[in-house]
DNA sequence: CTATAGATGTCT
DNA sequence: GACATCTATAGA
């Protein structure tokens, strides 16, 4: 490079080393005329494009050859650089879940601060950011009014003083049933710490499930951090807005950040708590590339920056609870719910010797009955959308199949009466055929029960019923969900059948009644996580029984009445369903007792993704058995198919990994991760490493 | 011969 | 991952 710097002034040439969001191990040298603080951004060439990065270092030396290094185009300062804290974290996620620092870092920062054409723009100088401060802000709204802190039970007030004497790091699992008034702890907690002048993270599951989470932390919280101090992060946010919440975060201007999981990346340099709501939440775990688990992050990051973490959950995950109930994690509990009413009294139907008619038992047709005769509300919940997950024919065997996938195409009725088969994997298509394509007999009849079809069904039996649906099909179009709910919450609806998107989050005033449908399903079709993922959807489902006038019933469907998930259900024994299941993880060796990493193939038959796998198994007993000492500590399986093999015409196979030393497996996949790109372009298969995955 | 899809290679 | 370049093949 020295023959192309300017002939006058040899100027100085320091190197810098900066992440960018591309798959190759970075990050990469570039040369500057000065040293460039670390933690700012940059442009840099990189092949024949300009890419935005982050400075991570001014090393002595470059480690790539020097003839091959470019300079950086411009140093970007409109953002103060990110701070220490935050770049550890960024280092820390990218050597733990196996992935480059720029493809940890980038993907976290609003899009406006990754994109270079951001920059080159011809309306403005100055960058994004330059021109959201030059923006007028929006019209200010009206304060909003105080709300009168309620009265706080000795339980709430125990745990508000607890939480409020820590000093340091101290993960704190706050258990509660669902209404047992944990928001309200969070909330005192909050409070104390802002009044520090420290920030507060609170993550949540979903923000759309909470939307009046958002209203009482500004009712609550205006009064201590002002009318700009709570800014919000989640996905649905335009450029701009997420852009905002981000710039705010980072200048301290907004003290209380309340986000999905993307929040627990955002800049907060004077962070003095965080709080995890439903800490057991599958959403706190991304699904897409960079497989993080923002729970484990937000005790990561409180250990870092030693600060406490609440963990709250009526259903902790069992990683949490083994936690504490080996004293690393502080644990308070919040009996009953906060409002007198009482929890709702669950009962078990057992299938097997009843006659159901269309998936519903006589003991859950009478309560529905009785319910609407006293003019309440009561919820079905089946977790199955569409009319019937099946079509078949009745005389031979043909049942409606995919054409790209391994799955059953699912019967839809559409919105003009007519049914169509839907791929729920790939999206595919097709109308209801007139007879069976195999032996053209005209007996095709639909084989189980989804939403819509228990829809219809209780139509005939409740005519004079107001029956609505929730489920993604009838929510499908943008901001729909929030006028069904509302009129479920104006009393407009006397029975509501709906899948999961009706179990969290709402607050039901009249509804008394919950009947769950199918359940078993979600315990037999699914990974040894099933029952613990059942136990919380239920319990979960169950709370928006009897919230206000109290006497509310959950009836549960089943044909397996004597599942120890069932039993404790009924008791509302959490402690007693986790140590049932703690104790079968730990005789069968699965986790919290062992630590477990995923190695997920891709490719157009099943067996060149298969023999990809089997490669990387035995790779490290081959020749490259030096880059793994210590492999007796980790236990490989065989490669094996996933439950669905095909989707969309692609077909994947999968490799668990697992050991019972959390840094014997780190060790092994950092070097491992290190051959599998060479070996996946031999083989040429996609391929992905999860770490600590969820589903298996 | 040329249009085009898919494979291959490069990136500091 | 993005992008340019190569190369195999179908159609005139």
């Amino acid at each position: 490079m020295s023959d192309q710097q300017p002939i006058t002034t040899p100027a100085a040439v320091c190197w810098v080393r900066v992440a960018l969001d591309v798959p190759l191990p970075g990050p990469f040298d570039f040369c500057h005329d000065a040293p460039v603080t670390v933690g700012l951004r940059v442009i840099v060439p990189f092949g024949r494009r300009k890419m935005i990065g982050v400075v991570v270092e001014n090393p002595a030396e470059p480690s790539f050859d020097p003839k091959k290094i470019r300079p950086i185009e411009a140093v970007l300062d409109d953002l103060p650089p990110f701070d220490e804290d935050w770049l550890r974290m960024a280092r820390f996620a990218a050597d733990y879940y196996q992935r480059p620092l720029g493809e940890v870092m980038l993907p976290t920062l609003p899009p406006p601060l990754r994109k270079p054409t951001a920059y080159q723009g011809k309306r403005s100088a100055g960058g994004p950011v330059a021109r959201l401060d030059g923006r007028k802000r929006k019209t200010a709204r009206e304060p909003a009014k105080a709300d009168q802190p309620p009265q706080l039970n000795d339980a709430q007030q125990t745990a508000v003083d607890t939480i409020g004497a820590l000093t340091g790091f101290k993960p704190v699992l706050l258990h509660g049933v669902t209404g047992s008034g944990k928001t309200e702890v969070y909330l005192r907690a909050a409070e104390k710490v802002l009044g520090q002048g420290r920030q507060v993270l609170l993550m949540v599951p979903e923000i759309n499930l909470t939307p009046q989470l958002e209203g009482s932390l500004r009712a609550r919280l205006e009064a201590v951090v002002g009318q700009d101090g709570l800014a919000v992060m989640h996905s649905g946010l335009s450029d701009g807005e997420r852009l905002q919440a981000w710039a705010r975060a980072q200048r301290g201007e907004a003290r209380m950040v309340l986000g999905t999981r993307m929040s627990i990346f955002a800049p907060l340099s004077k962070l003095g708590l965080i709080v995890v709501d439903e800490e057991h939440d599958a959403s706190y775990k991304q699904q897409d590339g960079l497989r993080y688990s923002a729970r484990d992050l937000a005790v990561w990051r409180a250990h870092d920056l030693n600060i406490p973490v609440v963990l709250g959950s009526a259903t902790p995950s069992l990683e949490t609870w083994q936690h504490a109930e080996r004293g690393r994690y502080l644990r308070l509990t919040l009996p009953g719910r906060a409002r007198s009413s009482s929890l709702p009294s669950m009962r078990l139907v057992d299938t097997r010797r009843l006659q159901m008619k269309q998936g519903m038992s006589p003991q859950l047709v009478e309560a529905i009955g009785q319910r609407l005769e006293r003019k309440e509300q009561s919820l079905i919940f089946l977790n199955r959308r569409g009319y019937s997950p099946v079509l078949h024919c009745q005389s031979c065997a043909w049942v409606s199949n995919c054409p790209r996938c391994t799955a059953f195409t699912v019967l839809h009725r559409t919105d003009g009466r007519g049914h169509r088969l839907q791929c729920h994997h790939c999206g595919y298509q097709a109308p209801v055929p007139h007879a069976c394509p195999e032996c053209g007999d005209q007996d095709l009849a639909p084989m189980g029960r989804g939403t819509q079809r228990v829809e219809e069904h209780l139509a005939e039996l409740f005519p004079e019923a107001r029956i609505l649906r929730i489920d993604a099909d009838s929510t499908r179009k943008k901001g729909s969900a929030e006028a069904l709910f509302a009129s479920v919450h104006a009393g407009e609806v006397d029975i509501l059948v709906g899948t999961q998107m009706v179990a969290k989050g709402h607050d039901f005033a009249r509804l008394g009644l919950v009947g769950v449908l199918n359940s078993d399903s979600m315990l037999f079709a699914h990974d040894f996580r099933a029952p613990e993922r059942l136990f919380a959807q239920l319990m979960q489902v169950a709370g928006r029984a009897g919230r206000h006038q109290g006497n509310g019933e959950v009836l549960i469907q089943t044909g397996y009445p004597d599942q120890p998930v069932y039993q404790a259900l009924l008791r509302h024994d959490y402690a007693g369903f986790a140590r049932h299941a703690l104790h079968e993880r730990e005789s069968t060796g699965l986790p919290p007792f062992v630590y477990q990493a995923l190695l997920t193939a891709e490719a157009r038959e099943l067996k060149v993704a298969q023999a990809f796998l089997e490669r990387a198994r035995v790779l490290p007993k081959g020749e490259w058995a030096a880059d793994f000492p210590g492999l007796d500590a980790i236990e490989m399986y065989d490669p094996v198919p996933l439950r669905v093999v095909r989707v969309a015409n692609i077909e994947r196979a999968q490799l668990l990994v697992e050991s019972s030393s959390r840094p014997a497996l780190q060790a092994f996949l950092a070097s491992w991760s290190h051959h599998l790109p060479y070996l996946a372009n031999e083989a040429r298969v996609r391929w992905q490493l999860e770490v600590d995955p969820l589903e298996i």
